[in-house]
DNA sequence: GTCTATAGTGGGATAGAC
DNA sequence: GTCTATCCCACTATAGAC
């Protein structure tokens, strides 16, 4: 792990904490163990750690989604994909989906008009899986944009909620989150 | 609405939109069509309208999850009703909403303390109506966290969702909703 | 590669005139 | 009730010594 890697690191469980916003480079700095203009040997700016985490990330959600869609699997096992694609997302960098989800409208312009892109591509995606699996009548027939949201806005925020309950065996997880959110509770 | 209530709107949207430590004091006071130094003579701290949005808010969350508690409900019923709490709280508060999600970290010590015990509190008495639902049959033998969780999720993030989505009718957006989370998609 | 020192900017908040 | 002027502090970032 490179200098800068550790700094993108601890900056990240800090952003996660407190939003990028409320954390300083003397933050930063000070949980490193040095002073923060020793930061800018190794990083340009506070920003261009944003930069890394968000865009690192979003291309990663990105690159499973492409993977996802060019299998020959019906849509329900697609769905199932992608909801193992979080799950995997979120166990390995919780911190980094923080960043994503609270932070990215603090990137600097052309940044964010690609993680805008990105995340509208991803959530069109989405949405032509779930409207093909209502064509085919494997997805009972409600709105789209409701059942899109209704998992996207659990399988987003679940980084939240997972550190906290003593870390669940990953596929204990994966097999009731996929029950919950395709079966129901009743 | 009072000078001050004004000041506390106009400043929840700022916030909604970058955060509450991204939005400064001159930044409410602009959006005002006022200076800064005017605030003061109806706030006493940027904390202040911070812990007006956050505390308000979770103290109506607080006193409708007791009114469906002492209803002569079913488990399933008791659920619908936390569900359609959290809609019309959206519709009507999206802002403050989003501060109590995404800022109640930045509350001073004391109304910190408050908050997450509410939030606690709320979190318990829910799980205790899903664990009653699992008891009595009505409700799926799952991990009852998973189905918190999953539930408590959508519903915090619908602020997010709601406004873009062209304002859809609120009866529709109970019904399917609920249809989706009690009764999945497949 | 890390430090001290500091530049330059913008933050929250107050004093006092009108 | 709003303004101008200002205080004091924290912020990001850079220069230059070691």
């Amino acid at each position: 792990m490179t200098r800068k890697e550790e700094i993108v690191g601890t900056a990240s469980q800090l952003f996660k904490e407190k939003g990028y916003s409320a954390v300083s480079v003397r933050d930063i700095a000070q949980a490193m163990g040095m002073k923060a203009a020793s930061l800018y040997n190794h990083i340009e700016s506070k920003q261009e750690i944003l930069s890394i985490l968000v865009l690192d990330l979003a291309r990663e959600f990105t690159s499973g989604m492409n993977k996802i869609l060019i299998l020959d699997n019906s849509p329900l096992q697609k769905i199932e994909k992608v909801i193992e694609l979080h799950i995997d997302i979120t166990v390995n960098q919780s911190e980094a989906l923080a960043a994503l989800n609270n932070d990215w409208m603090h990137l600097e312009q052309e940044d964010l008009e690609d993680f805008v892109q990105m995340r509208e591509d991803y959530e069109e995606n989405f949405r032509k899986i779930i409207k093909e699996g209502i064509r085919v009548g494997q997805i009972q027939p409600r709105h789209p944009e409701v059942i899109l949201f209704s998992i996207l806005s659990t399988l987003r925020t679940l980084y939240l909620w997972y550190q906290k309950r003593g870390k669940l065996d990953v596929n204990v997880l994966k097999k009731d989150m996929v029950a919950v959110m395709l079966r129901g509770i009743v």
